[in-house]
DNA sequence: GATAAATATTGACAGAGATCGATGTCCGGT
DNA sequence: ACCGGACATCGATCTCTGTCAATATTTATC
């Protein structure tokens, strides 16, 4: 799993386009109301880690739209996936989250 | 201008429904490739400032698509407007972007 | 005031994404 | 071995968004 945008704080010189690539994905996996409640939910749950089931009673959403959900979470690196018996676990990728949030906060003080 | 979603780091308790609204609004403003782009060529521009054909250049684009991006980078508080004869100078808005990668990075240290 | 340049608005279209119901897969228990 | 529960995948639909060509608006200059 590669770093965000290694270092390039975004205000100092303009973006390339495959840094503007990769770090939107980013921000497109987390530009969903669903999904940052889902993101948070997993973050504040006891143990930072949370199943499916715990996360899907919160919303007002079908179980495969949650699902879903999950999915682009999972697959753009900010949710880390462990599967224990017939539950599975999601758990919130510090570091790419961490570096995500650097990147953009790089502006001010 | 309000506050991104007042002093709660998203990972000690779940966000409610309408900090995720306001959230997610700006995230989508920021989660496009040509804006991440747009938005770090004027960071970086001398004087923090860019007029729209300074930024116009640096992309293949038409005009009428590179005034949509600055208006949805506007229109979400992440850049601020000043008219300057014929020309339009946008600057980013430090304290929202600021506030907003604050509010991501809250995961690890 | 007419003209030209800088930027914005409008209308149209194609592609992406959010959601759901139905179905599939995997695992634990009886 | 079967059954039930937890989660994922599939296919369809509907909405949202990025893009452009054409047109409008604003402002300085002649």
């Amino acid at each position: 799993m590669e770093t965000v945008a290694c270092c390039t704080p975004m205000t100092r010189e303009p973006m390339t386009a495959p840094q503007a690539e990769r770090v939107s994905a980013l921000l497109k996996a987390l530009a969903d109301p669903v999904r940052l409640q889902l993101l948070s939910l997993v973050a504040s749950h006891e143990g930072g880690e949370a199943c499916v089931c715990d996360l899907a009673e919160a919303f007002d959403l079908s179980q495969p739209t949650i699902s879903h959900h999950l999915k682009v979470l999972h697959g753009s690196g900010l949710l880390e996936r462990s599967k224990r018996g017939v539950w599975v676990y999601y758990k919130v990728a510090d570091e790419v989250l961490n570096s995500l949030g650097k990147l953009i906060s790089s502006a001010g003080a």
